[in-house]
DNA sequence: GTATACTATCTGTAAAGTCATATATGGATA
DNA sequence: TATCCATATATGACTTTACAGATAGTATAC
């Protein structure tokens, strides 16, 4: 269960609720390379709890529903480097889409090229979203360390970004030129 | 269920077994898009003769174990059809490596400059896997429709193996460069 | 002769991930 | 006043994926 190994190292950062980890961390900072589920979340967070990796405080909010605010515990801390140095296998790739364009064959031309519009309207808006992430570029020499490897995971999220729709751009023409419709 | 689909647009191409769909489809033609499970293979290929997707011949063998040869019916080649024009949602990235990285900050260099190079070789493997599967490059004007798709498929593993490895160069010089160990 | 590997299918079990919905409060909008 | 949205946590039900092993015959290597 690598989800709870990612909600450590969150927490290591700082301290927060399952509403935060969800809203200001798996779909701000690190949705690159980890979405997750909201109700994967929470339960996660109760079994790393039974576990003693985590305790929580119940935060006491008057206009809004109470928040419970997880923090580390020792154990927590020491399993989160345990697990940075395990050794993980390499990502496994599973697309639809590359499914449907290896298949199409059978499709005709304008679907093709509609589902090759949207993909690229899609990680257009990815690209996007990662170069707004407001971090210092590897150069600057007041990066701070930790920053570095943010910055480093951040680059790859917009390179492999980058490497789609160039592609993508490459389908459109190949396929345009294709003489069967 | 997109592995079923998979399943329908091999069996499309050609009738085989649940054996074959592993060893030589999954594990060869279209593993850099997606993977799957034998036992996932074999239970799916259950569920799609029950849905009337497939059909199966028993192939009698005398000095191996016999075999279920899979059929697409006409249920089954219209469920790919409708298929291959759904809109299919953009890959979900999910990396552990890229975890470790985020919170690399807490480790020995040493121990993250390992881990980059075993993900150098793994990537670099992969490369090489994909380079020597035999496809007619796109110029070549003797290439079969279908061989296109084929192609651009491949050529998308390619282009984003190459984007890794250049990114874990760069990886590897900036931690490197580091002046905290 | 024994161990190992390949062909071939199938089952048990668990972990991981998805989708919908329930509950509750307060504020903004129509 | 009703509806929607944001905050906040939680559960039910399901699908998908992963890992390990059972079964069983043949072939090959040592």
């Amino acid at each position: 269960m690598s989800l709870s190994h990612a909600i450590l190292g969150l927490l290591s950062i700082q301290s927060m609720s399952g509403y935060d980890l969800k809203h200001l961390a798996f779909e701000q900072t690190i949705a690159h390379f980890w979405q997750a589920d909201q109700a994967q979340i929470y339960r996660t967070l109760d079994k790393m709890a039974e576990a003693g990796w985590i305790s929580s405080q119940l935060e006491i909010q008057h206009e809004r529903p109470n928040r419970k605010i997880y923090s580390l515990t020792d154990t927590g801390r020491a399993e989160l480097e345990r697990w940075l140095g395990t050794e993980q296998p390499l990502p496994v790739y599973r697309e639809a889409f590359l499914v449907q364009l290896f298949f199409a064959e059978q499709l005709p031309r304008d679907v093709i090229l509609d589902q090759i519009e949207r993909h690229i309207a899609g990680h257009q808006a990815r690209l996007l979203t990662y170069e707004n992430i407001p971090l210092p570029k590897l150069d600057n020499a007041a990066m701070e360390r930790r920053e570095i490897f943010w910055r480093l995971t951040l680059d790859l999220g917009i390179a492999l970004e980058k490497t789609y729709l160039a592609w993508l751009e490459t389908c459109k023409k190949v396929i345009g030129d294709v003489s069967v419709t």
